[in-house]
DNA sequence: ATCACAACCTGAAAGC
DNA sequence: TGCTTTCAGGTTGTGA
């Protein structure tokens, strides 16, 4: 499910709860999802900190008191869910037998001076729910990057540009759809956001990566920062279950031009042409033959 | 080395 | 209605 837009939603929703908090408890359910947890995972974390929660690429990147890193990653249908103490079953439709990891946060102290802000004096639950299991948990310890170590450069950093997109794809003969899945090319992009960027640019999917111009390069860089900030905007994309850690949907979905629009019509009034679908990869390309070249 | 594809899982939706 | 098939936002390991 989640792509960049929708983990950034995560980490938006989970940062100003999590953040400055102590582990009081950790109980795993299981002890693998896509991996085994790591070693002694409950020990490590109960009493450190969460300093500061950010993100790389679809990752969730938990910076602990106790000097390690807590790497998160949703896989295909992980989802956090906030509930009091007591009360893990909470808002949405999630099946709670596919809670997998709970977090018991401590409370804060400190009553809040910021209204629109949800303060939690007592402790509460943060639930890692993931039918698929797809996603993982890593702990680092200093200087070790883990399964973040071959990603590609930020898209929506200053240095992500044509030249360096150019760059990295001279090499490549695969279809600039694949290069694009790749997180060795760029980080953060699944189906979805590749979809929509390559339409934006006017690129097929078929074209072969080291056939693209430094200035189609350009503008398709510019088209994947805009798409992920339109999609940030929105607070991601609901498809099946995505939510926001509140429970609130995002509402990209509905602006998709051309990923999951089959048959329709482009939605560029001056093309006529018709959105279709093909496999590529294993994965579903939708594209406009008429005016992605 | 690169690339396409299967595998890892469950569940929703479509097809029969 | 119910059973079967297909498909899904990701990543990794394989075999060509």
């Amino acid at each position: 499910m989640p792509e960049l837009p929708e983990v950034e939603t995560v980490r938006r929703g989970l940062a100003p709860v999590m953040e400055g908090r102590r582990f009081e408890h950790v109980r795993l359910n299981r002890a693998d999802i896509r991996f085994p947890f790591p070693d002694n995972f409950v020990g490590r974390l109960q009493g450190a900190v969460l300093k500061r929660l950010s993100r790389r690429a679809k990752f969730l990147v938990a910076e602990l008191s106790s000097g390690e890193t807590l790497l998160m990653h949703l896989g295909m249908s992980g989802r956090f869910v906030i509930g009091a103490d007591n009360c893990p079953a909470e808002s949405g439709t999630h099946n709670p037998k596919h809670d997998h990891v709970v977090f018991t946060m401590s409370g804060n102290d400190q009553p809040s001076d910021s209204p629109g802000r949800a303060t939690r004096s007592s402790p509460f639950v943060i639930i890692y729910n993931d039918p698929r299991r797809f996603g993982f948990m890593e702990l680092l310890s200093v200087g070790d990057q883990g399964r973040m170590a071959l990603l590609g450069p930020e898209p929506l950093s200053n240095s992500f540009r044509g030249p360096v997109l150019h760059a990295a794809l001279a090499a490549k003969k695969a279809p600039i759809k694949s290069a694009l899945l790749d997180q060795r090319i760029v980080a953060g992009l699944g189906n979805i956001y590749v979809c929509e960027a390559l339409y934006g640019a006017h690129i097929s999917p078929l074209r072969l990566s080291n056939t693209l111009s430094v200035d189609e390069c350009e503008l398709l860089s510019v088209e994947i920062k805009t798409t992920l900030e339109l999609a940030i905007k929105a607070g991601g994309s609901t498809l099946n279950d995505f939510a926001a850690v509140d429970g609130a949907l995002g509402y990209f979905q509905h602006r998709f031009k051309v990923y999951a629009q089959k048959d329709k019509t482009c939605p560029d009034k001056n093309c006529g042409g018709t959105i279709s679908r093909t496999k590529q990869a294993g994965r579903s390309s939708f594209y406009c033959d008429m005016c992605q070249k």
